[in-house]
DNA sequence: AAGTTTCCATGAAGCGCTTCCACCGGGAAC
DNA sequence: GTTCCCGGTGGAAGCGCTTCATGGAAACTT
């Protein structure tokens, strides 16, 4: 590939026009007539040429590359989340640069090293509480900050209201007929990140159900890891608390994944003697039929690198908060609900 | 925090001396005093001076930045692989940019859209089977690149000898008595990565034990996912094909962690009832008296990194292979190893 | 018709560094 | 004492870009 980049000045002398020209285009600068504009971006095209961004930081002070900080951890939730914010910031001709977390340590490193401050104009906090791990909860870096799937009073945060998901997962389930159990994600072990979003829709999940006149019994609730086998381990506990049919909300559609694989192993019809319930609303939901409690967390990532985009080009009001809500998602792995709420 | 960077003039300012000397102490040039380099490294240190990675770049054409592409799966393994590669890379003063792929689609994008390539002067791949995903077996840039837990005939490769390390295992649970079972770790469903390490580990495990005279018995297998839960329904697995005592060889020391705590649960008693042993040789297993075969991960990602710096500093041979050997860790969960080997 | 504004376009200056040529002083060689 | 060499050092040139002062021409004014 790349023998020789061309340069700004190369599509300058192929387009006949001057590097400044050239300039403008790439940074869309409105005073452009469009067919010169045009004449350019078609010289651009031929020669294949791509800006050096680092010719871009050191001249003009940006970057246009985001970081986004996340857990190390592989899910659907960051997939999707990244691919929501993917499509804003490469529409706008921004680049993005990943940063797992993969320890507190290495956190203040991204951040004090400078490494990453230098490099990038922006930043995304996916998941992670501050308050916590830094001085008066503030990131060390002057670049802007914007958070996602977390909430600080200090910086602008798009998050889903996961207590109102656990609450219609408690409505809903509460309608059937059968035991009520639910499976609980723990939090991380290591304490990096207090995600206390499992938390949340448990405790909306609860309130719920005691609305409903059927208050949750302690004992129905089974804590797992984040993973397919955890879920397949809580149905089978769960069995051995109840005879079928039962209903079981799981806290993650990963985790309900599980229960859905070990129902059909143990040859329980899902739907009738196994209702099960998840959350998250990841797209393999569909294929196999798992009802769901679905939050928007590609919409969520996009709205994230909307607000970067804005604070990036300047804007410095307080602190915004989008708060997203979630969505019942009725697929075979509930059934059909009865016509009438079931009245113990 | 830093409100102005402080640039190579103004630490040439404070030490008294030129702007060339300066980069010469940055770029650990022989020909400073040493009684200069000290004065112009005691400015920096006083002007918290680090120097612009963007301008080193469009400069010298080098940026002191490394990429390293592994699978977006949060292990134990990759934070020691990392850890390593770091140490040797901090210590040249080169900086470290991770890079989960979360896809196919992006790495290609990784490689292709120039971003990386051009941030980055060189290249560590972890884990990944090249030859599957690119034409002819190459990647898409023209910057050094070397191989970790991977190989390939056209690329540096690092790695561990898996089968060996399987072997090992095998020729040990060989010596005692009561049935042998493995656990083998699943591929990643996407196949986006190609981990033929458990295959590998398994066989040798196979050919060990058939060697020794007891061959394993294809039922004694339970394939699960890489993770702790997965462990805990092994062993409930196993239980009911076999009574206590029994052995297992679990492919990775998470699972094998699973099983530990499915056998606590269970109340049986480990290294007598289930002798139980992993494979990683990963810190925790110490604490937990695990008995592994044990892979030295940082030492593979410190030679990685040093090849790769090797490449980057010009070297031009043809590629190189080091394999490196794992190593039996005895501890509590296999209990006292019989003074004779068992004979079936 | 001449002055005024608006719209586009140009290219020099400069971002923070590396590189390279020039230069300086002093010890070795003659 | 003169020449040569060489370890040290200084600073101009230049990397690929953005920005900005400048200017030319077309579009309005009056």
């Amino acid at each position: 590939m790349s023998k020789k980049k061309p340069t700004i000045l190369e599509v300058a002398a192929r387009a006949g026009v001057g590097l400044g020209t050239v300039s403008r285009v790439l940074n869309n600068h409105p005073a452009v007539r469009p067919e010169t504009r045009a004449r350019v971006l078609r010289a651009m095209e031929e020669l294949g040429y791509t800006p050096n961004p680092h010719a871009r930081r050191i001249a003009g002070g940006r970057s246009y590359t985001v970081s986004v900080l996340l857990p190390f951890v592989a899910t659907e939730f960051y997939r999707r989340l990244i691919e929501g914010i993917e499509g804003v910031l490469l529409e706008k001709r921004y680049d993005l640069a990943l940063f797992p977390i993969l320890s507190q340590a290495r956190l203040r490193r991204y951040l004090e090293n400078t490494t990453l401050a230098y490099l990038t104009d922006g930043l995304i906090l996916a998941s992670y509480d501050l308050t916590e791990h830094f001085e008066e909860g503030r990131l060390p870096t002057d670049r802007p900050v914007v958070l996602v799937d977390a909430q600080n009073p200090r910086y602008d945060s798009v998050y889903l209201d996961n207590f109102q998901g656990g609450y219609l997962a408690g409505e809903y389930l509460a309608r059937f007929p059968g035991a009520v159990f639910a499976v609980k994600v723990e939090e991380e072990p290591d304490q990096a990140f207090r995600h206390t979003v499992f938390a949340q829709r448990m405790a909306g999940f609860q309130e719920a159900l005691r609305r409903a006149g059927r208050p949750f019994i302690p004992e129905h609730l089974y804590t797992t890891r984040l993973s397919q086998d955890g879920g397949r381990l809580a149905l089978r506990h769960f069995l051995e608390k109840s005879s079928p049919p039962i209903n079981v909300f799981a806290g993650a559609d990963q985790v309900a994944l599980g229960v859905l694989e070990e129902a059909e192993r143990l040859g329980l019809t899902v739907g009738r003697e196994v209702r099960v319930l998840g959350f998250d609303g990841h797209p393999f939901t569909e294929e196999v039929g798992l009802s769901t409690i679905a939050q928007p967390v590609e919409a969520m990532g996009a709205k994230a690198a909307q607000l970067l985009l804005e604070r990036m080009q300047g804007y410095a009001g307080a602190p915004r908060e989008v708060r997203f809500e979630p969505v019942l998602l009725e697929r075979a792995s509930t059934g059909t609900p009865p016509a009438a709420p079931y009245v113990p």
